[in-house]
DNA sequence: GTAAATAGTTAGACTAGACTAACAATTATT
DNA sequence: AATAATTGTTAGTCTAGTCTAACTATTTAC
């Protein structure tokens, strides 16, 4: 049985390698509010469990089975959010802290009857993919609008780290998921972006939100 | 901010003056599956903060304070086994191990939605009443089955210490909430009732299962 | 009203998981 | 390549909450 510690360390080990590759201690370290030294000795304790590979000074690697757990985290984790959010009338700046907690409840029965209700959802609201049973957690391959040219007719499919603070801000400009939009300009300078969309007739977004939305084309 | 640990022993403790009037530290500690001078550390500690009113080998009792804290978990416990029940399907035999770890939630705005979306109940699916949103708890004056006469014509209103082994005896014998009944005699020996209902014409109930019956009349 | 049984407490050890301070390894900079 | 900056580790302390063993108070039984 794992810790409600532990759990959230599994976590975090696989939101970080999912965005940044490799996870270090320091990364870790910031991401879970917890200082370096007592990161260390839970990396090894992690790793007689099975669940990390940990070497001294090493960049830290999930173990198959710790991905798996962590994946299977993540799926009660973005069950939640969606169930918060179809079933409770939530909107989706307010699910991640209450899924965060209610993520750590034990009870099988409790996520399988939420995907039930739910229609066995492949996505969370906020267009990220709800690992399976398995633990198998595929993106699909989307692209960052970041990445994409001006001229190009974009839907938005999924939002990446997003903080409540992004969501109100995408609120605001009333940017949601299945949004169409199109890239008018690129700024050279700051990369921001100018794009149409609804009644949106020139609307600037930074390199930073543009980074954050995925879109497909 | 109370910890976990400290609702649970919270919780324990408006139970069971609920149900015997005092607390001693034997009780507790059995109720909580926690030795008992564990038990003994953690009342001193939850007297400084203020729960409990705690003396050397005196009865254990909570303060206003307590009480009130006590049941708003309770309420919490309570909203969320109605909200498994009326909304995601679940059997009233089935909801208290997953309430158990729902309750110590921390999301207002979450338990708040439950209550709107089971528009205000007063009982939850046994029947026990729901602590209001000031932690204010009160039990209607029912009486036990077990105080009833032959010949009573009896409603069945609330299940007490309903554990899932007594749940699923009375799902076995179609006793729910609701169901009315007609005391047709006593065993003087051992005080079991031969009670008529539905298509049931002469069925036995023991003592004990007469105790956890609360009924109107 | 004394002895036995029961209930409660004290003392001290243990674990998980955090922290700080000090040191060591690695990486970046010149 | 040498030094500085950054990252990671070790050692040791702390807190919450548990436990066992030993002792004390209270209650029950004769």
């Amino acid at each position: 049985m794992n810790s409600l510690n532990e759990e959230n360390y599994l976590k975090a080990l696989l939101n970080l390698s999912l965005a940044d590759g490799e996870v270090n201690v320091k990364d870790l370290s910031k991401h879970l509010n917890i200082k370096m030294p007592s990161v260390t000795s839970m990396m090894k304790k992690m790793a007689e469990k099975g669940w990390v590979h940990y070497e001294s000074y090493k960049p830290l690697r999930l173990t198959e089975q710790g991905k798996k757990e962590a994946a299977l985290i993540i799926r009660k984790h973005r069950l939640t959010e969606m169930f918060l959010v179809e079933k409770m009338g939530f909107r989706w700046d307010e699910v991640h802290d209450i899924a965060e907690q209610i993520e750590h409840v034990k009870a099988p029965e409790f996520f399988a009857k939420m995907d039930e209700l739910l229609e066995f959802p492949k996505f969370d609201p906020h267009g990220s993919p709800i690992p399976d049973k398995n633990g198998t957690l595929v993106w699909a391959t989307w692209v960052k609008l970041s990445e994409c040219e001006p001229g190009d007719e974009v839907k938005i499919v999924a939002v990446t780290k997003s903080s409540e603070e992004f969501l109100k801000f995408l609120n605001s400009r009333e940017i949601a998921l299945g949004l169409e939009m199109t890239i008018i300009s690129i700024e050279p300078f700051d990369k921001s972006m100018v794009v149409r969309y609804k009644n949106h007739e020139a609307e600037t977004l930074s390199a930073t939100v543009c980074e954050r939305l995925l879109v497909s084309k």
